[in-house]
DNA sequence: AATAGTACTGAATATATGTACAGTATAATA
DNA sequence: TATTATACTGTACATATATTCAGTACTATT
């Protein structure tokens, strides 16, 4: 699933409230009612990029024939227990037993993506991202990591959270989202980086 | 509710057919072709009987303006459903089903405090706290406020989420975590302030 | 500099759709 | 017996709706 912009969401949220309230989908026009649009074709475009990332499907000539895909929907609504791991300063964030704080019950499709478990923050060196001290990142255990991805990376023993930042086939920088922190540029010639894996969400207790 | 007859129920449930199939209810014409009917006044007719029985609505000159009336509204207490309400910049995020967008399972027990529904977050006035767009706020309805607590405020008709913090009896100030918002005081003589619920935990999907 | 994606306005049009009207027929009800 | 509801066929038409075409403008990428 591509990313998605602000105007095309604003589309799908809309399109979700009026069948929430009507029973059934939006033409183009009523749309354009909705978000002041003075062009039915306003809400065709907006329409056709929703349906080619695939986040609704149009049925071509039937009026109001748009349909929100849900693909978390069919998966079913097990619940599972996720282990809590902490971050320490220098520590690994293994799955070994010691390192369980505790479990959490959630639903297996909780998060966009499926998850292995819930990493327990400590620091600041991710505030401007939104996460703060404690609180517990959902961690996919995967090696398919994109530039701008938020990852979980251990250089030696040393573990941190970090944007994940591929500069050439041979650096890769870490980067806080704090700028009180400074990037963490690895040499992969010369340092072992290990990606544990990447961030698929967040959860916050307070 | 008046009695319904078989023809009447077929329809009734071509029509549910339909929507589980598609996503959106049929036209005259599409019933016509399901249960073999020839004129698409056959439809009509079914139709107008099952709005008269009170089973539909139909939404007069919409195309495709069926909905089937939920007679059985047994909003499952116990359940794990949860709601997932937009905050729209000017308008309330209510319990009304219009407002719902989705709803996550999660178990009752997931925040350390039992929560009412999920707010859907617009704008970064909060960035500080490490709210972010379109985060989810898991929100408890109570007016059970403490200063510092993260409440979701509404005056008038702007909601806001900010931190509460009450000055004197007469002055509240809602403050942002945000060094590009200011501060918004209340004189609650001057002004009403409501608040809905405050925020007992965070969910983001990434 | 060229291309592609996003984000719109505005006009035009073929057709999809609701809906009224004219019939026929059967069964139940007042 | 007259009326009403059910259960259809068939035709017709105004309009609701999808969809295309022609533009403009901004942004990011190649």
């Amino acid at each position: 699933m591509k990313e998605i912009t602000s105007q095309q969401q604003r589309v799908l949220d809309c399109i979700q409230i009026y069948i929430n309230k009507t029973g059934f989908p939006p033409t183009r026009a009523d749309i354009c009612k909705e978000l002041g649009f003075k062009s039915p074709n306003s809400a065709e475009t907006h329409l056709r990029a929703l349906e080619k990332k695939g986040f609704i499907s149009i049925e071509s000539g039937a009026s109001r024939g748009i349909s929100i895909i849900n693909n978390d929907r069919n998966s079913s609504i097990n619940s599972d227990e996720y282990p809590v791991i902490g971050l320490v300063a220098a520590g690994s964030p293994t799955l070994a037993e010691e390192n369980i704080m505790n479990t959490i019950n959630c639903p297996e499709s909780f998060f966009n993506s499926s998850f292995d478990y819930f990493l327990k923050v400590k620091g600041l060196s991710m505030k401007n991202a939104g996460i703060m001290e404690d609180d517990l990142i959902a961690v996919k255990k995967t090696s398919d990591i994109k530039n701008g991805d938020i990852v979980i990376a251990r250089i030696d023993d040393e573990v941190t959270v970090k944007f994940f930042n591929r500069k050439s086939p041979k650096i890769v920088e870490l980067e806080p989202a704090n700028e009180d922190f400074e990037n963490i540029v690895v040499n992969l010639e010369q340092e072992e980086l290990h990606i544990e894996g990447k961030s698929v969400g967040l959860l916050r207790k307070n």
